[in-house]
DNA sequence: GATGAATGAGCATTCATTCAT
DNA sequence: CATGAATGAATGCTCATTCAT
């Protein structure tokens, strides 16, 4: 009795948060988010102000966990597609990786206007500290870097250079998709998977 | 006598813009790009409110003028520096190139702070357009790309590589010196050198 | 228990708002409507500046609503003086009305300047649109029309003479009252009602 | 030579006063009085700041003198235009005056908007005050004033009478020009000049 | 007379945060 | 846990006016 009942209570705790959580979203990728209030951000999620501070410390709170959430999914979805494709090349699984993340994004600018250039390592590396939630993440991440291992590339340098593939690929993305800078992202990808080649060949 | 005078007046505006600027730079350095308060940037160039406004079209206006008046002297020198140098080898010259730009910033981290992620293709092409001020730098930027060229890099290839060369460059300085992020500099920068040679190998 | 609750929060904010009011009303009156900065009004409601735009959107709007609430309670109390009276003639009743009002702002000159011009026809068909709280008007301004309309006015003409009417002794009022302008209300008057009569007679 | 000199710098002055005249007129017309500032004037002039100040005393100041000039034109030419057409009937003389007015407003709806009510008796008489400038049209009022007189008023009520149909039909005009309210300016006019005629006959 | 750079008071508006209920 | 009224500091921006040249 007890049980259930503190389930629901707990349950409405979640509902309320991820009201927040996806009016917070909506409006980022529609306002921009310095022009978000967070009036507009309880109002879209029907709960009141106080509340908001119930769940987040404030708005860049709210859209750090945004951030997280939202490219832990990208990653985690590229991932499975490697891991599911079953290359026998590392480089092709990493291009693979890549491939899949470009295209995402191809398809969802306004997100990507929002994560900026926070698509980095950093955050990758974010993803992989929170071992509970990520485990299938890390087991697949693991599979890439002993690949590198395999490869003759010193432990030192492997983690700098997937930092450097990630950090190329993540402003290639940023810079040709929303600037069209230096030209489009169909155009910049050979020339991308061609770099990234070249820094993953011994 | 009346040339005299327009002389003096214009030569008053531009201590006057200067003082801004200068103040604006101190301000953004120490206290940061959004806590300055365009009242802290009078205040301190000791001029009216008004007149940060006959100059400036707001604390955004300033701020791009000071990223790309700063970013512009660094690559001036950098590039000034590969001109001395003479090397017969362009790989060399890249390399020094960013060398001389990773080790500006070592000293200067509260600029790179401030200019952050636009180090980017997109400052070093905006410099290079304004022809007048940044003839010597466009002289010396041709000198690499026919560089390039001659190793046989395809004309299309050749600004796409060398974007990605300073993406790259830019996103390893900013993480590694102001984040220790996935390490010092100090021990990013032989593997930085290691892609950049790689990537500009044919 | 819970309805108590809300009442006193609800009654709370009814007292704010007036409070918002008449603060702004007698700022309005002594320094005059441009004159007075909201933060004027707020500092004599003693609440804060914020406070002031939960309320109303800007200056603008406390002030329409001022005048509304103003006019409105002029316009009752001469419809009630009317229906009081009981006049056979509807000319009388019409006389009677406008005299109540010129008597009224010869008394309220500061009101008057206030609401300028604003003392017009549209105003009084706005007031006439808020049918809950303006019942008795809405009753009494019927008695008028169809007073008129048994003379024999079209149904097309009697909107229009009354507009014209109140549009002429809302001028004669401000100009006569504020600038004796051509003369003093006094000896408009006699004029005004000779003119009232005219319009008035088929 | 002297003399022709000081003509010289008295045309100057009279064309940059009228420049900004002119310049002040358009941006009124555009863009609304309060939205025009002082700067947007001067610009369109092509003066300096400055000099606004050498001619007129501040906005309100052109713009009193701007209606006072541009309603004494219309009123100049109604006037002249009953003077032309000689009518026997005084009433009619003062329908074609109106008449010539509504007319002139249809087409001038800015012009209105701007001049707003002001179009008024006030106005109409500083324009009779300045007599150097408006010989004629005092003489064309007096012949409409003297017209009533022989038609029995008393001489304290002609200015009054006068005064409440030049206010009326300002009402009138404005209310139905601009605001259709309580009707189109065409379906109002049949209505007003019935008023007027009741208001003028004995 | 003419200029236009400089001024700085003045003001509206926003919004994160709190806290009594 | 939830609410939402109240707060008031913070701040960008305008613009009439002045005055040295």
């Amino acid at each position: 009795m007890v049980k259930e009942k503190s389930d629901k209570i707990h349950k409405n705790k979640l509902i309320k948060r991820n009201k927040l959580f996806d009016a917070a979203y909506d409006l980022f990728l529609t306002k921009g988010f310095s022009s978000t209030a967070i009036d507009d951000i309880v109002k879209k999620a029907g709960v009141a102000k106080g509340t908001f501070y119930l769940y987040f410390k404030d708005k860049y709170d709210i859209m750090d966990h945004l951030i997280l959430s939202k490219s832990s999914l990208v990653i985690k979805e590229a991932l499975q597609k490697i891991k599911d494709e079953n290359y026998n090349n590392y480089i092709d699984r990493v291009i693979s990786f890549i491939d899949y993340i470009v295209e995402y994004f191809k398809n969802n600018k306004m997100l990507l206007k929002i994560i900026h250039k926070n698509l980095s390592f950093g955050l990758f590396r974010k993803a992989l500290q929170k071992p509970e939630e990520y485990k299938e993440m890390k087991e697949v991440a693991d599979l890439l870097l002993s690949s590198l291992k395999k490869e003759g590339f010193s432990d030192d340098n492997i983690e700098k250079i997937l930092f450097m593939v990630i950090e190329l690929t993540g402003s290639v993305i940023y810079s040709s998709i929303i600037l069209e800078e230096p030209d489009t992202i169909d155009n910049m990808k050979p020339v991308l998977f061609m770099m990234v080649k070249k820094m993953l060949t011994i």
